[in-house]
Parts: C-alpha cells; structure tokens; sequence
DNA sequence: CTCGATTGTTTACCTAAGTAAATAATATAC
DNA sequence: GTATATTATTTACTTAGGTAAACAATCGAG
C-alpha cells in the first residue's frame, strides 16, 4: 500500500480544520466560503455554474447556499430560465470580503511557507499531473 | 488566493470517490478501510490507538467501528484496563482482506501511474514538507 | 484510603460530501 | 401542438469528519 494516499488523506483534513478556524471569527467554514469566494469572483451565478466549476455535487450546493442564506451572506434569485436560481453575495457580504480575503490569504502563505517558490510550483504540477 | 489549495482539496474528493468505487463491490466505504487495514497490519488496538495513528478524532473512529461491528468486520473486546475497548478483526474479515488489498494496490498504481517513480518521491516529499 | 485529576470512550450536535430519486420547467421530436 | 426527453434544483438518505461535553474507570497526591 502506497503511503502517499494517508499522507494526502490526512494533510486534507489537516488543511481544511485549520482553515476552519482561520475562517471561525468571521462566521464562516471552509466551503461555505469556497462559494462565497466563486460568486466574489465571478459574479452572481446559478446552482448548476456554481458546482460545476467546483466539481462538487449539485446537493452539496444545494444545502451549503441555504446555510449561506440563512445567515445572510447569498441570496436566491429566480434566473430568466424559470428552472434557475441566481445566486448572488448580499452587499453584507460584500462588506466583509476583503477582512476575510486577507485572513485567508495570511493562512495561505503559512501554509506554503515551508517551500520555496519552485518547489510550490513543482507541487502544484504534480498533483494536476497525476490528477490527470 | 493560491490555486494550489481548491486543487488539493479537489483532487482529495476525486480520489475518496474513486476508491469507494473500489471499495463498493467488497462492501466496503474508506474511512472504514482505512481502518480495518490499520488492524490488519498491527493486530487488535484500542480506540486511542486507532485514532491517533490515523490522525482521526476519537468520536470519528467510535462511529466508523460501531458500522464496521454492525457490518461484522470487527468486534469489540473489553481490555485489561475496563475503560478501554480493544477492536479485532473478525475471521471473516481477514478472509476478505486478501482480495480487497489486491484491488486496492491496483488502484493506487493506476493513480500515481502519469507520474515517474521520481515524481512520486518528490510528491510525497513535498507534500510531507508542506505539512511539517 | 479518599478525593480530585486524568484517561478512554461515547453521546449530542454540527458541517461537508456523496448517490438516488422526485419535481418542475424547458426543449425537442414527431 | 402534444408527448417525450432533458435540464435545474431539491429532497431523502448515507458516510465522514469535527467540537463540546458526559461518563466511567484508573491514577495520584495528600
């Protein structure tokens, strides 16, 4: 058995508990914000642009934009294609992006501190390498 | 924002998909491979034990065996010290291993088949680093 | 030896992700 | 133009992971 498997296994879990509690202080977990973060990129968007893009199941968006909703950073807007909702970042939200956006980018750099430049570029290629 | 991290995250869900693809025709889920591996390899352990190694909390680990129990891969046996519960394998369970571990190893060479030995070694090397 | 601290496990409650199937609206084939 | 197929979203049910707190057994200080 291959030890590289545990290894990604368990720096995952590691990653996503210490993003967790970066993200603690401003109310949000960690793919909630990966959403909130998509629709500040791109604009507001519907369900299936949404999970698409982040190769996460339709349900799985389905439940974490009603979380978003309910605590007011999303709202679900009917699209022209009666079938679709719009999402779209609340100005709330909008107003507290940029504390959040360089919370997580400190914890983005202390994650990768360790490596230098090439070698984050080198880990980068081979993970979308054997991605394939 | 570093892309390394929503590919890391990405590639985790692809490969956990992947394997419990593996895994469904034995019967079997990850998380709970994972653990019964780990028995496998290091005999009979108590919960403490199985849930440090594998860097798992300990309700984690309560909720995978008592399915693995319900399931008859493994049986709870009361230890020396009565808080503790040492898990073992089931004969039964051993019976299947030889197969599931055959199908494992074949997939995690197919997933790490686009890279070089090389490339491996520097993956695990790097991703090891990162975690520190 | 007894009482408080520690340890091992579990329970309760939460987020996150998946599959399968239901539902509603739109497209398409005839 | 209507019946069928497709698409967008949701619902129901499952596994997996986490934190906080309860509980029971053991350890240790005095």
């Amino acid at each position: 058995m291959n030890p590289l498997f545990p290894l990604l296994f368990q720096y995952n879990r590691q990653l996503t508990i210490a993003l967790n509690e970066v993200l603690r202080p401003h109310g949000l977990f960690s793919a909630q914000w990966s959403i909130v973060y998509f629709l500040h990129r791109n604009g507001a968007q519907s369900l299936t642009q949404i999970w698409q893009t982040l190769s996460v199941e339709a349900p799985t968006v389905t439940r974490t934009v009603t979380r978003l909703e309910k605590l007011g950073w999303v709202m679900r807007v009917e699209g022209e294609d009666r079938r679709e909702k719009i999402i779209t970042l609340t100005p709330v939200a909008e107003d507290k992006l940029p504390a959040i956006k360089a919370a997580v980018r400190e914890f983005e750099q202390a994650a990768v501190a360790r490596l230098s430049k090439e070698e984050q570029a080198m880990l980068y290629q081979l993970v979308e390498k054997m991605k394939g």
